[in-house]
RNA sequence: GGGAGCUUAGCUCAGCUGGUUCAGAGCACCUGCCUUACAAGCAGGGGGUCACUGGUUCGAAUCCAGUAGUUCCCA
């Protein structure tokens, strides 16, 4: 057979993934057996994949892989989130670009234009996770606005405005002027601004005073209301009571005295602006103050702003400057770092601003969230953001939950009057229509006299109901699906969505399923490039994942994410990991051609070297499978794979199959060979969850399969134990065998010549004779022969307290084995000093358990036993010099 | 300003309830090999006062306190 020396994916991984598709493995019904389930974090429906989301889905797949094997009934369900911000952005911008404005347009003929961009986009994503190899059930694909799940989340929206938790209330909000909605603090990612403190005075009505004070957003004084000065703040005591005007519009305001003043910042009297500052806010209420809005929607000043009206507010800023400078209210300008808030998804800056909003009252909602959390009814993987989270369940807010958009699920509230009482809240129109009346008495209120909320839901208000939504757990709490399903096994997704999703998706299980949603979240780090820079599409510094595949095959590109991920780090992502991946690859394959290129010779005897090592496998393999096991209970897929990887490399390729190798063009005997294949197929097994495609194809042609077999839904094998004594034994002949390689090459003694080898045991050191012929083999050796004296003229070493002996005639420097004997003979003596003192020590003696006392008294001996061959090997190696 | 975390080899990280699995892994590096499975490879090898200072202890990378640097979250 010929078989290629590289493995070439291309060819392999369509297919595979068509007959896994084809046989239905990737689908789910409920059964008796245990069910396993993962719910996929929805990717935004016209997204495209990235790094993240490769990291993410690999995790998600080879748990999922792995969890199928192990004969659960494995359900990973996968869909799509509508991303309103997102979506009606670039739907916007989609438009824009063909010369059609958002507001020439109706809410129907938009909605229509977001429907087909969806149409178009959507999915593009999820058949990007297929080339990942992605074993989710696609007939279960889910979509947020999908009917089920919208009827879904209007549903809840009712139900929680019926049990008095949604509210409408005017708010101080994050006003994105950009995106013209509301967004949630959450939303916000503040960031530091080089910036300038403003020095203004204003004058002090009917004296000829001043009060100066520090800004870094001069044109908001003309939404100015107050000046604010600390209460027992001396320097402007004599103010109080008084009121200031209002640089350049000339309106008088109080000075208010507050606590709140930091004395030391600015100069110690702060401006009080109601309607843009959250704090001037809360200060306003307190002192009952005006509130001046002087922003328009889009950022631009209005009238009661009384100058610069219709002005960009940074161009108003740029402008106000001269003129108060002119107007003698500078004083003066300093540069200033400070901090301003960004909305995430158009990067403008946030205005505060008050408006009209819904709320969701969070604090009820939250609290068994926290306590299932705190006592790991719910598992944070790692359990170190569980500080994190507590910090945010302890400070939760109420939730502003409409978005003045309209791409997302508009919010069931329908007007039948001008007052800001007058709605009802109701799923339907027909609905409302009764509970109007009902409300108004007026029996004539029809469907055309109601005006539905022009606002829409926040996206998360969607999500948070995902993993009983994709069972359709809302409106029908007892179907058969979400009975089994539910609650879901594990959750796998970044931490920067803890609080956005993770947490509101516990508070909403909780409350509309008595249960937590997921039992463990893997929160997984940030994809970084190795300067440790997120990678991002504005930087470029980000790897196309379909290209990636392409050049390293998606089980390369799995294995080399998997290589840098331990749970809750960031990861820095290194193309040369995937290079890694793919070599690992290479590596299976190359191992997998030469069994293949194996001739059976059924007459023959199965060697002594072949018959011990297959011993000796069986043992390190089950105790891999053992821990890999563990790792994973850990969820340390990383460290998981990570011994995968060496049993295969290290113990299989470079030991095990080098033991039983037959020479060359000679045959193997059967009974070796049936063994290797077994071995074989178990590693298969143990790699498939981390590289399915180049599993399943080796898998395929190291047997004969029927028709509609596959590996990835064969079983996991599970041994519970191992021969610790017989690998103990070999990692002693290991070492031998490479003191021997060594030296070899240290004398340069070609490959082909046998050496000898000379063992002498004393002191009740053991030799290890069983596996001498592997010995033999691996080291190249002609014999090995057991003996009392010392050989002239060798090479030795120690391993374990027995003397080693290569005679090597005529290439062995006397002087050069006496220095090396005696720098190991003062190292070993150093050694047995550290170990005397501490026995010598009796609080040591007396204190540490007695399992750490004996083991001290072992290595003593042992250290002296070596001391004693030492000595008596220089001693002869000098008498002969 | 408040909170949390991190600091171990050139890089990325393991080292759980203190004691030969204690100084480890992978990559990178160095040396020699195109040895008929694999140069995307094989064999051999060199790298670390475990950030700093003090404390607890018979014993500290591991526990405690402080210092420095660094990252993240919240305001």
């Amino acid at each position: 057979m010929n078989i290629p020396s590289k493995y070439d994916p291309a060819s392999v991984e369509d297919k595979w993934y068509s007959y896994w598709m084809e046989n239905g493995f990737f689908r789910s019904t409920p059964d008796t057996r245990e069910p396993y389930t993962i719910v996929i974090p929805p990717p935004n429906v016209t997204g495209v994949l990235h790094m993240g989301h490769m990291l993410n889905n690999t995790l998600q797949d080879v748990l999922i892989r792995r969890a199928r094997m192990q004969g659960k009934n494995a359900l990973w369900v996968p869909g799509t989130d509508h991303a309103s911000i997102a979506t009606e952005a670039r739907v916007v911008n989609k438009l824009a670009e063909e010369g059609i404005k958002k507001t020439d347009l109706t809410r129907e003929q938009f909605l229509e234009h977001a429907w087909k961009w969806t149409h178009k986009h959507g999915g593009i994503i999820l058949e990007q996770l297929k080339k990942l190899g992605a074993s989710c059930d696609w007939d279960r694909t889910c979509f947020t606005m999908d009917e089920a799940l919208s009827e879904s989340v209007i549903q809840v929206f009712v139900d929680l405005f019926n049990k008095g938790l949604v509210y409408r209330g005017v708010r101080m909000v994050n006003w994105d002027p950009q995106a013209l909605t509301a967004v949630s603090d959450e939303e916000v990612i503040h960031k530091e601004v080089a910036s300038k403190l403003y020095y203004l005075r204003y004058k002090v009505e009917g004296e000829e005073e001043y009060i100066t004070i520090a800004t870094t957003r001069p044109e908001t004084i003309l939404g100015d209301t107050a000046v604010c000065v600390h209460p027992e703040d001396e320097r402007f005591t004599k103010f109080h009571g008084k009121k200031v005007l209002v640089p350049l519009i000339k309106r008088p305001v109080p000075i208010i005295v507050d606590a709140y003043v930091d004395r030391e910042f600015g100069t110690g009297a702060l401006k009080i602006t109601p309607a843009h500052d959250i704090n001037d806010y809360e200060l306003g209420l307190k002192h009952n103050l005006e509130s001046i809005d002087i922003f328009n929607d889009n950022g631009t000043l209005n009238e009661a702003a009384l100058l610069l009206v219709g002005e960009d507010r940074f161009k108003a800023r740029k402008l106000i400057v001269p003129m108060l400078e002119e107007a003698g209210n500078l004083v003066k300008t300093e540069d200033y770092m400070n901090k301003v808030g960004f909305s995430e998804r158009t990067d403008a800056v946030i205005e505060p601003k008050l408006s009209l909003q819904w709320f969701l009252k969070m604090k009820e909602l939250g609290v068994p969230a926290l306590e299932h959390v705190m006592n790991d009814d719910v598992q944070l993987q790692p359990a170190k953001f569980k500080n994190t989270y507590r910090h945010w369940m302890e400070n939760v807010k109420d939730w502003c939950i409409s978005r003045q958009l309209w791409w997302g699920h508009r919010i069931p509230a329908y007007f039948y009057g001008e007052g800001p009482n007058d709605y009802v809240v109701a799923v339907s129109i027909e609905e409302a229509v009764k509970l109007a009346v009902e409300k108004t008495g007026k029996t004539s209120l029809q469907a055309a006299d109601l005006r539905q909320d022009e606002d829409v839901l926040d996206t998360w208000f969607s999500s948070w109901l995902w993993p009983i939504s994709v069972f359709d757990g809302i409106r029908n709490p007892d179907n058969e699906d979400i009975n089994y399903y539910y609650p879901t096994n594990d959750l796998v997704t970044a931490p920067e969505i803890l609080f956005f999703w993770v947490a509101r998706m516990i508070i909403a299980g909780y409350e509309y399923r008595n249960e937590k949603p997921f039992n463990s979240v893997y929160l997984t780090g940030i994809v970084r490039d190795h300067q440790r820079r997120k990678m991002s599409k504005s930087l470029g510094n980000s790897p196309d994942p379909i290209e990636l595949m392409k050049k390293y095959s998606a089980d390369g590109v799995r294995v080399g994410m998997l290589f840098c991920s331990p749970a809750g780090n960031d990861l820095l992502f290194d193309e040369g990991l995937t290079e890694q991946g793919r070599n690992f690859s290479n590596k299976i394959w190359n191992a997998f051609r030469l069994i293949k290129s194996w001739e059976v010779d059924s007459q023959l005897e199965q060697p002594a070297h072949s018959a011990e090592a297959v011993q000796w496998f069986e043992a390190q393999m089950a105790k891999a499978f053992i821990e890999v096991e563990d790792q994973f209970n850990k969820y340390r897929v990383s460290d998981a794979l990570m011994i995968v990887y060496k049993l295969f490399w290290d113990e299989f390729s470079s030991w095990y199959l080098e033991s039983v190798k037959p020479a060359y063009q000679k045959p193997i005997d059967a009974l070796s060979y049936k063994r290797t294949i077994a071995f074989f197929d178990q590693l298969l097994h143990m790699l498939h969850p981390f590289m399915p495609f180049i599993t399943e194809e080796i898998w395929h042609l190291i047997s004969d399969r029927a028709k509609g077999e596959s590996l990835m839904i064969s079983a996991m094998p599970a041994p519970d134990h191992y021969n610790k004594v017989l690998i103990g034994q070999v990692e002693a002949i290991k070492e031998v065998i490479t003191h021997v390689r060594s030296i070899r090459k240290d004398k340069n003694i070609p490959p082909r010549e046998g050496l000898k080898l000379m063992v002498r045991t004393s002191s009740g050191a053991a030799y290890h004779s069983h596996l001498e012929s592997v010995i033999i083999k691996l080291a190249m050796l002609s014999g090995v022969e057991m003996i009392q004296e010392e050989p002239a003229s060798a090479v030795s070493f120690m391993v374990r307290n027995v003397e080693y002996f290569v005679p090597l005639e005529g290439l062995v420097n006397t002087a050069e084995e006496i220095e090396k004997m005696e720098a190991e003979l003062d190292y070993t003596r150093g050694f047995l000093l550290s170990v005397q003192k501490k026995m010598s020590n009796e609080r040591f003696v007396q204190h540490a358990p007695a399992q750490v006392v004996e083991k001290e008294r072992q290595k003593m001996t042992d250290a002296e036993g070596k001391i004693a061959a030492l000595e008596t090997q220089i001693a002869k190696l000098k008498a002969q010099a």
